[in-house]
DNA sequence: TTGAAAGCGCTACCAT
DNA sequence: ATGGTAGCGCTTTCAA
């Protein structure tokens, strides 16, 4: 009689008439086997509903293979709400998965959960790991460092130079949506800022500054939000109550820009382009919708995270890979959310 | 000299002067050992940046212990993009490790890819899965007993009963539905489903359809759509293209709802709720936007998220706990895209 | 090509 | 309270 536990590869040696040995072999590809034995042993597992064991099996090729020591990867994330974030998530774990790697997910509630959940991370033998829009310590970054755990940071910059990281270029974002409202020939122009202690947006609100000034415009007034749908309709509220009121505003970040445009039409009954142009940044599927049409920087998501992966993956297999810092240029997607000057409409 | 490895528990015995039992009796709380030794070890661990090895770890334990043998649960989803499958996803997260489980996802592209994405979970050893709307195969389910593995489903019917499911009522949602539309008098009504396949959407289409017939309407037209904004987009405008127009439509989800709204307003200028009555299910983010205001069913996510995590973990300390089902009530929340009769209005 | 045996890092038992 | 030791399931030498 079985005992009352999953079949390992002893009980699947025994009913197949061959080793242990044989049967690991069996599972590992491209290892010397009889194509007889192989199938002996493949039918006797089938039958036992064997499975090798990945834990194990990580374990024993802990001491010699490079790579897929544990065959997992870490990703910390901290909004996982924001449909942005979701999606890259998305992206990996598709990316991962098929070159053989398992996601082991952190999502956590804010920045400073992001140190332990590292620690942990580190303690399931991660072969990798992927931080998004998360504030990585100079202490947990010297902890992988020390590991030799290869880690990518998207969407963040991270004052050690040794971590690679993927982002998209927010300066010549800001600076893009700078331009398209210079050429609408707006006068009364207001940004709304992301969280301050994150450079993502201060380097859309520095670009978006210098093209105004290099354009010979200036910034009106300046509100600060945390990206989210509500911190961008309170903004505006309090933009819209100025006089003269703003013409045309530069947000962030698109859900703050939705925000923006929902205060703008439901408090203030003003239309949009014709009263106030709003721009956004990420190009979220909302901002598409036909009642939005958010002129909006679209970020190309898909390449971004197949970077990453692709750049943690060669770090993994060679742990003698330099750190990189991979730029991606993001794309303006002109919709009707913002008055177009004459060649833009053509 | 040291190898150029992670330390394990040896090298920290070595440090501290004690033996190796001692190390692992340091980092195992509430084991037997004298507070003098097990400083001297955190000290030397510290010194070493020693952290166990939660692999080995587990498969130490896994012979003995009846919980925590991998410490891992699999989350299987299939759509991470939508909103309400990612806030459910870090509710989940949240609520796993905080009872100290890792959580290892599986974001698939579709159904199909539900069943393999098992398969490979289950050679990590995992202690648990949780399944969001999917489609579990009864091979699949057979395989989880075999390895005695509990499952919970999440907004899913699993027609195998030996496999714990966690749900919204959506038949009394529609019912809820139907409720506001008779009360506001509407004539011709309508409804938007969602993939025919899946019990969730035929339960919400069942339950409207009844309560109808029992306040004495009738539905005046059905369309199809797969719960993304585009479909209830594209259905509506085959809806609002009839003769006589629909002056209410009930959708599956917010999101179509939410494309339904958009439909409206942009291609045949309509005011929402005096020309159409907009009725949505789920509660996600946008739904409550100004512009939006859409009436829905709201579903208590958190609390289910949490009830899915109390039933895995109670499946995993304790094998013989018979499998369950939990059904929770949806919310009606009205918003203005619904006429309200007066009774609603008070 | 195959089998025997060592060992990955840890926990849990058994003595002491 | 502590140390010695068996063994979790596997991969990988090393011999045969």
């Amino acid at each position: 009689m079985l005992a009352n536990r999953p079949p390992n590869s002893y009980d699947v040696a025994q009913a197949a008439g061959v080793s242990q040995s044989a049967v690991s072999r069996a599972f590992s590809p491209g290892r010397s086997i009889a194509k007889a034995t192989k199938e002996k042993v493949l039918k006797a597992a089938a039958e036992l509903g064997y499975q090798p064991n990945a834990i194990a099996r990580s374990m024993s090729s802990a001491r010699t293979k490079a790579v897929q020591k544990s065959g997992l990867v870490g990703v910390v994330v901290t909004q996982l709400e924001n449909q942005f974030f979701a999606k890259i998530v998305h992206t990996l774990s598709l990316s991962l998965q098929e070159q053989g790697w398992q996601i082991l997910l952190f999502s956590v509630e804010s920045e400073v959960d992001v140190d332990p959940a590292l620690f942990e991370l580190t303690q399931y033998q991660v072969d990798g790991v992927i931080v998004l829009s998360a504030l990585m310590s100079q202490k947990v970054a010297q902890h992988c460092r020390n590991l030799s755990t290869p880690v990518v940071v998207f969407n963040r910059y991270i004052k050690d130079l040794d971590i690679s990281a993927v982002r998209v270029d927010n300066y010549a974002g800001g600076r893009m949506a700078a331009d398209v409202i210079v050429d609408a020939k707006h006068q009364y122009i207001a940004h709304i800022a992301g969280i301050q202690e994150e450079q993502t947006g201060v380097d859309r609100e520095l670009g978006f500054c210098e093209r105004l000034r290099e354009r010979g415009a200036t910034l009106y007034q300046r509100e600060v939000g945390d990206y989210t749908f509500d911190s961008g309709y309170e903004a505006t509220q309090r933009l819209l109550n100025m006089q003269p009121r703003p013409d045309a505003i530069f947000c962030a970040s698109d859900l703050m820009a939705l925000g923006a445009m929902h205060a703008a039409r439901t408090l203030f009954g003003l239309s949009i382009p014709t009263d106030l142009t709003i721009i956004g940044f990420d190009d979220v599927p909302a901002a598409a919708w036909p009642g939005h049409q958010l002129t909006t920087i679209s970020q190309p998501i898909e390449e971004m995270g197949q970077a990453a992966v692709k750049t943690l993956v060669s770090e993994m297999e060679n742990p003698e890979t330099p750190a990189s810092q991979q730029v991606f240029a993001g794309k303006m997607v002109l919709r009707s959310s913002s008055l177009s000057d004459l060649y833009a409409q053509i």
